[in-house]
DNA sequence: CCGTATCCGAAAGGATACTG
DNA sequence: CAGTATCCTTTCGGATACGG
């Protein structure tokens, strides 16, 4: 929730501070897939160690963006998804991609 | 240009490559209303230093994404604009956009 | 007005070792 | 497998001073 002191009231700078960072927005990726476990994840996400990818897992759960599951497994079995409200992010990582598909389109020798 | 050596073939990573970070998302939110001067994108970014400001600039001229174009008057002045490449990323900052004011306005007290 | 140069502290991120 | 803990390096970014 949002006090009206917290408001610049700016819809970009919103968006921006909870997804507006590299490693985010790959995790984003991977998720709108379908769900994943972290090490399909660590996997999938090239360059991103351990220790920031569970960083950035942790903020994006906080931030209800994600949804994690642990199952009380042995060897241990976590999944992570992304919630309804993450989910609503999908036009906006979607938009992403097809301009990254033109653009390497355009640009390639 | 790309090489083919240098294809992940990641279209949403190229795209992060780009513009994923905030200040350059903030710009761009700036110079899709139109021409802006240095000073009204500084006064006009909450927050960020005349040194960030001008660093990314710099990037983003030289990623093609916007034009610069300086005046040769006393006191200086210097116009910043989006090119076409930088013109057709509007759809994923309006996209940032749409998604932040329904945000707010869900998360409102 | 529109920068550049320099210094410095904060934060991000990599490497490695270890654990339930 | 899915982390945590620690250390260390790199990058980011603020503050200040100065210049065309």
């Amino acid at each position: 929730m949002l006090s009206k002191e917290e408001l610049p009231f700016c819809p970009v700078a919103t968006t921006v501070d909870l997804i507006g960072n590299k490693w985010k927005l790959l995790i984003m990726r991977e998720l709108l897939k379908g769900t994943k476990r972290f090490n399909e994840l660590h996997k999938a996400i090239e360059g991103i160690s351990q220790k920031v990818l569970t960083e950035n897992l942790r903020k994006m759960e906080e931030d209800g963006i994600i949804n994690r599951k642990a199952y009380a497994v042995v060897p241990p079995k976590v999944e992570y998804s992304l919630s309804e409200l993450g989910d609503s992010l999908r036009p906006i990582i979607n938009s992403m991609s097809d301009w990254g598909t033109a653009y390497i389109k355009e640009n390639l020798i």
